[in-house]
DNA sequence: TAACCGTGGTT
DNA sequence: TAACCAAGGTT
């Protein structure tokens, strides 16, 4: 296949720096490794189609793959259609979830089904507009099944992909916190022309991110574009500025929700509020954390008092 | 923009 | 062992 750019070596990247080598040299390095070192993952599968693609996405959302490929294929076989999951009520999905964390993509997966149920048909919108406008689909999500699902070009930037241009172009440890402006310019400065080879390019710099270009300990030695990395270049400088704040997660209002639905997604049925009361000590943040997760439309209250996921009478 | 939102494996 | 990290989205 023949990956061509619609930019040039006298490209600038944004900020003004120049780019240290011809993009379009990256592009068939990192498609070919691609080739040869892609995981078989069933969201890759012809057969997960879109909507598989977009389920594996949501569960992919700040969870690691191991712990979402059980999940995925219980998902899957029980609700192989957006309709199969609209026609449930939302405490199943929650409850399906399981202990992946963050819930509420399990509320706006179904969501989400419930909207191309009635929108789309059935199907999982192509439009890359359409997509966003479904709930738990941002700018990643939406990008990342057009781009996956349909063979869209779409600049698809994850954490993979935003650590491997600041190594490989930008020539910096890390990426900035939040993603930016120059980062995505940047993202569509790399893109390839053709569609098809677009898509490509999104999966390759992901699975290279994921397998080689890691956080922490980044295998260089096997990387396909070592010679034209920026940061090994410039001698694998160490990440400038203060370190990222990873939130504590002991005794927040998260670790309490997050016990609080644990009882009620093991329990088939409502659960009195003694029940929930045993999970945690301090009353307050107990009161505190029940009341977001209802809020959230998380659990629902029944009329005398006990709590259970939300159910459809 | 920054805080919030779970969970568990790795270093 | 505490901190870091994992295919983000919403407010």
């Amino acid at each position: 296949m023949t990956a061509t750019t619609a930019t040039t070596a006298t490209d600038t990247a944004p900020g003004g720096a120049s780019l240290g080598t011809d993009p379009v040299a990256l592009h068939a390095p990192v498609i070919e490794w691609f080739h040869h070192n892609a995981r078989d993952l069933p969201w890759r599968r012809p057969e997960a189609g879109a909507w598989g693609v977009m389920v594996s996405e949501f569960m992919l959302q700040q969870t690691p793959v191991s712990r979402v490929l059980p999940v995925y294929e219980e998902w899957m076989r029980r609700w192989p259609r957006p309709a199969d999951l609209a026609a449930e009520p939302a405490g199943e999905a929650v409850r399906a979830w399981g202990r992946l964390g963050y819930p509420r993509r399990a509320l706006r997966l179904h969501g989400a089904a419930a909207a191309i149920a009635e929108r789309h048909g059935g199907e999982v919108p192509t439009d890359h507009h359409q997509l966003l406008a479904l709930p738990g689909v941002g700018e990643y999500t939406a990008a990342a099944v057009a781009s996956f699902a349909y063979g869209q070009r779409h600049a698809v930037l994850d954490t993979n992909v935003r650590r491997v241009f600041a190594r490989a172009v930008t020539g910096t440890e890390y990426p900035p916190n939040a993603t930016t402006a120059a980062e995505r310019k940047l993202a569509r400065l790399l893109l390839p022309d053709e569609p098809e080879t677009a898509a490509r390019w999104a999966a390759a710099t992901m699975e290279l991110g994921a397998l080689l270009c890691t956080a922490r300990t980044p295998d260089c030695g096997r990387c396909p574009i070592l010679e034209q990395c920026a940061w090994r270049r410039a001698g694998a400088p160490a990440h400038q500025g203060p370190p990222r704040r990873g939130q504590t997660y002991v005794g927040t209002d998260r670790q309490v929700r997050g016990k609080l639905l644990a009882v009620l997604r093991e329990m088939p049925g409502p659960v009195p509020r003694a029940a929930l009361d045993r999970v945690w000590h301090d009353p307050e943040q107990r009161s505190r954390a029940l009341g977001g997760l209802l809020s959230d439309g998380l659990i629902e209250r029944l009329p005398d008092g006990r709590y259970r996921l939300p159910g459809s009478d």
